[in-house]
DNA sequence: TAGTTACGGGCGTCTAA
DNA sequence: TAGACGCCCGTAA
């Protein structure tokens, strides 16, 4: 980018690499164009379309009843080769703009006439259909021309965060761009200056009133000129208030990259959308998420607690009231707190890479980097393309929901205490069945056309063996990720293998339009199938299969004498395995297998509870502890310790029971400890329950559990104090058990310590105890008498 | 501005005695 | 009043 300003220019004007930043419709006289803001090595640059008409289709049956009134909308009908999957002819509709286009639909709609494809935009179809996904070459000449590119960007951005009060009066804005921080507060007395934050390592911008904070944040936006903002919560809360206020001020945010305002809509749920023309609003919280990385609480502070190892900031319990007392009398100490958000949220980005990954899922998917969620929207995006060449359109989602479809193949499990258990499972294992078994939707449809040449799916379903695309898109993907971890490149690595596993989800749900229970149980049924079979096929070789879920496989080396044996014959039995179904594909299928079992990990110990008060194994929870060469490690699955809505005092009872019994270490005195420790009081901390709420209190008619008891208490409380009820629907809430029942924990109370001895400690100590000759009611059995 | 099903466990509520 | 049943939440994969 440095050297000749001639070629460097001459290639802007031929030819843009870049990435595909944002697109929106642009409306001219002549009807609507795509818009696309790109991310170049030459900077930002905007490419428009010529005008692009907006597309659906419709049964030719449907051709004369539509005809009477699609003029009245500027829509054309034109004849075409494509057909639908029920094999019906069907007929193209092109209107020119958009407002047409949507009062036509409307009209079809009320005269009940069914239209397909209506609800992809035409920017995601114009680029779909150009297989054009993040990155493109796009050439001005006559016209616009774009075409796949390779070309992958580092997006610049600014972290930003505000603070205000409950009625959204701003205090202050904060910014961190590059290292450096600056945070704008609202101080007409000049208070202080940037002097005085200069050691802590951001400058303090003292401004007379919230309209010069608004212009003074616009004009920073603009003089940076990020390709993204990034905030926590930043479409929801930030963007929300800023807009909401800069409105009440009649303000606009000009901080587009055209000049144009920035826009803040809310849909019908508490989702936001954030259009700022040529920059990406992303919000960490969505990103995260989307990345499949979870947290019990996504509070900033908690997430830089447990990624970046921050040491926790002290909250008031009232964290409003205290920004309102900085802001009036410790206004340099809120513009730190404000700094430290931004750094936070920069040092979680930079962490984990989410921008890295949302740059690499939007060049496999085409899904816009703001976007969070999406997984039908990239189904779509990748398969639509193909299923046009293929001379189909696509279906419609079902009105109804669609079928259920079976999910995994879980067995019932051998209860016990073990040593030297060898977990094996299949990689992938969906994807790599879609793969052998061509499972595709237009593979259905032509498989069902001439069965002779298919392979059988379950549910009376058939896969043509030749007219397929999910397998090769997998294939590519598979084939991307394998490279990705090759070269140790994460983010990317771990997009793929997102969407990669997305697919099988996507293809069960009746939100997406290719849906068929047929695919989605020939995938899970063919799982049941291939579970089963391998069971079959280790206990044949002399070892006890003892628990497996949908893709793994949980075998028992009952002879087995070292740690050493036990990695052998877990490397065997995976290899054994793999064989057994390349012969076994090939023989039955006549077709390619994919199928890859690996041998995971081995536990030294494993423990396989019972259900609760039964002789019969459990499923979906178990413990075990790794022998040396996987790291030694304690694993817990499904159990109490790993749960959320268990107390503290119950978790770490049970994390260090296990690694007691899994070392050898007495447990009697421990146990009596902690019983003594919570009857005398000193565990008072580590007996709050925490639950969501996942609806308001008001609408759990049918019961009243616990956690709605407390909630209800807590709002009643608020509310005869003259506050707003703090328990909403998916609102958190945290409550301990008195002796008159559930209390919210804010609100003095009473412990009752009889009920943590008995609800949190004695099932934990009674599910393992009875394998190890010991007993709890035994043990404890002085301790509670004085009770 | 739509990824899935299977499962355990607590506990409230209903029902049959 | 015991036990069956179902709501509710969080988790495995």
């Amino acid at each position: 980018m440095t050297n000749s300003l001639t070629s460097t220019k001459l290639n802007a004007v031929d030819e843009i690499n870049g990435f595909v930043l944002t697109s929106a419709i642009k409306r001219t006289p002549q009807g609507d164009c795509v818009e696309l803001w790109l991310v170049t090595e030459q900077g930002p640059q905007v490419v428009v379309s010529e005008p692009q008409d907006h597309v659906a289709f419709a049964s030719t049956n449907d051709k004369e009843r539509i005809a009477l009134f699609a003029k009245d909308h500027q829509v054309n009908i034109f004849d075409s080769h494509l057909k639908t999957f029920e094999q019906d002819d069907v007929v193209v509709l092109k209107c020119p703009k958009q407002r047409d286009y949507r009062q036509f639909i409307q009209r079809c709609e009320q005269h009940g006439i069914t239209l397909f494809e209506n609800d992809i935009k035409l920017t995601d179809r114009f680029l779909m259909e150009r297989f054009v996904y993040g990155s493109v070459i796009a050439k001005r000449s006559r016209t616009l021309r774009v075409k796949p590119g390779e070309f992958r960007p580092t997006l610049s951005y600014v972290s930003f965060d505000i603070e205000c009060d409950e009625d959204g009066r701003l205090f202050s804005i904060g910014c961190v761009s590059g290292g450096l921080g600056k945070v704008w507060v609202v101080d007409p007395e000049n208070t202080y200056s940037s002097e005085d934050s200069q050691s802590l390592g951001y400058e303090y911008i003292p401004v007379k009133d919230e309209r010069s904070l608004l212009a003074d944040w616009c004009e920073y936006i603009n003089a940076i000129d990020p390709d993204v903002l990034l905030g926590w919560n930043v479409k929801q809360f930030d963007c929300s208030v800023l807009e909401k206020r800069a409105s009440e001020l009649g303000l606009k945010l000009h901080i587009g990259r055209d000049g144009s305002a920035m826009q803040v809509r809310s849909g019908n749920s508490d989702q936001v959308w954030v259009e700022i023309v040529g920059r990406a609003v992303v919000d960490g919280i969505e990103s995260l998420k989307t990345m499949t990385l979870f947290f019990d609480n996504f509070s900033l502070n908690n997430v830089a607690h447990e990624l970046l190892g921050k040491e926790k900031l002290v909250h008031d319990a009232d964290q409003l009231a205290t920004i309102k007392l900085m802001f009036e009398h410790d206004k340099l100490r809120l513009a730190h707190y404000n700094y430290l958000d931004c750094q936070l949220v920069v040092e979680i980005s930079e962490h984990t890479q989410l921008l890295n990954f949302l740059v690499l899922r939007s060049c496999l998917t085409g899904l816009s980097v703001s976007r969070p969620g999406g997984s039908v929207a990239a189904f779509i995006n990748t398969y639509l393309p193909h299923v046009h060449r293929a001379g189909y359109i696509s279906p419609n989602r079902p009105s109804d929901g669609g079928l259920a479809s079976p999910g995994g193949y879980v067995m019932t499990s051998q209860p016990g205490l073990y040593e030297h258990v060898v977990l094996l499972d299949f990689k992938s294992l969906y994807p790599s069945i879609i793969r052998t078994f061509l499972i595709d939707p237009v593979g259905l449809v032509e498989g069902l056309k001439h069965p002779e040449n298919s392979i059988p799916g379950f549910k009376d379903a058939q896969f043509s063996r030749d007219s397929h695309f999910l397998p090769a898109i997998i294939d590519h993907l598979w084939k991307q990720r394998d490279q990705a971890k090759a070269d140790k490149d994460e983010p990317r690595s771990r997009a793929i293998k997102i969407i990669m596993n997305s697919f099988y989800g996507v293809l069960g749900s009746g939100g997406c339009p290719f849906y068929d229970t047929r695919l989605a149980s020939s995938i899970t049924l063919r799982g049941h199938e291939i579970m089963q079979a391998t069971k079959k096929e280790i206990e044949a070789q002399g070892y006890k299969v003892i628990y497996g879920d949908t893709d793994s496989t949980f075998v028992w080396l009952e002879h087995c004498k070292s740690n050493e044996e036990a990695i052998e014959i877990g490397n065997i039995l995976a290899e054994s395995v793999n064989q057994f179904w390349q012969q076994t594909i090939q023989s039955e299928f006549n077709t390619d297998c994919y199928l890859d079992m690996e041998f995971e990990t081995h536990f030294q110990q494993f423990f396989m509870p019972t259900i609760r008060n039964s002789e019969q194994g459990s499923k979906k929870r178990y413990v075990g502890k790794t022998s040396p060469a996987f790291g030694e490690q304690l694993v817990f699955k499904g159990m109490e310790s790993v749960r959320s809505d268990w107390t503290e005092l119950a978790k770490s009872f049970q994390t260090e029971l296990y690694q007691r019994i899994f070392n050898q270490q007495p447990v009697d005195n421990f146990i009596r400890n902690v019983v003594s420790d919570v009857l005398a009081g000193k565990r008072n901390s580590d007996l709050v329950y925490r639950k969501r709420l996942k609806k308001s209190v008001e609408s759990y008619t049918k019961t009243r559990p616990p956690h709605v008891k407390a909630a209800a208490m807590a709002n009643e409380h608020a509310v005869a104090q003259q506050k707003s009820p703090p328990y909403l629907a998916k609102t958190y809430i945290e409550y301990v058990i008195t002796p008159t029942g559930p209390f919210p924990v804010e609100l003095p109370h009473h412990i009752d310590y009889q009920h943590y001895v008995e609800k949190q400690l004695r099932p934990i100590a009674d599910s393992i105890l009875p394998h190890i000759g010991r007993s709890f009611s035994q043990l404890v059995t002085g301790q509670l008498q004085l009770f």
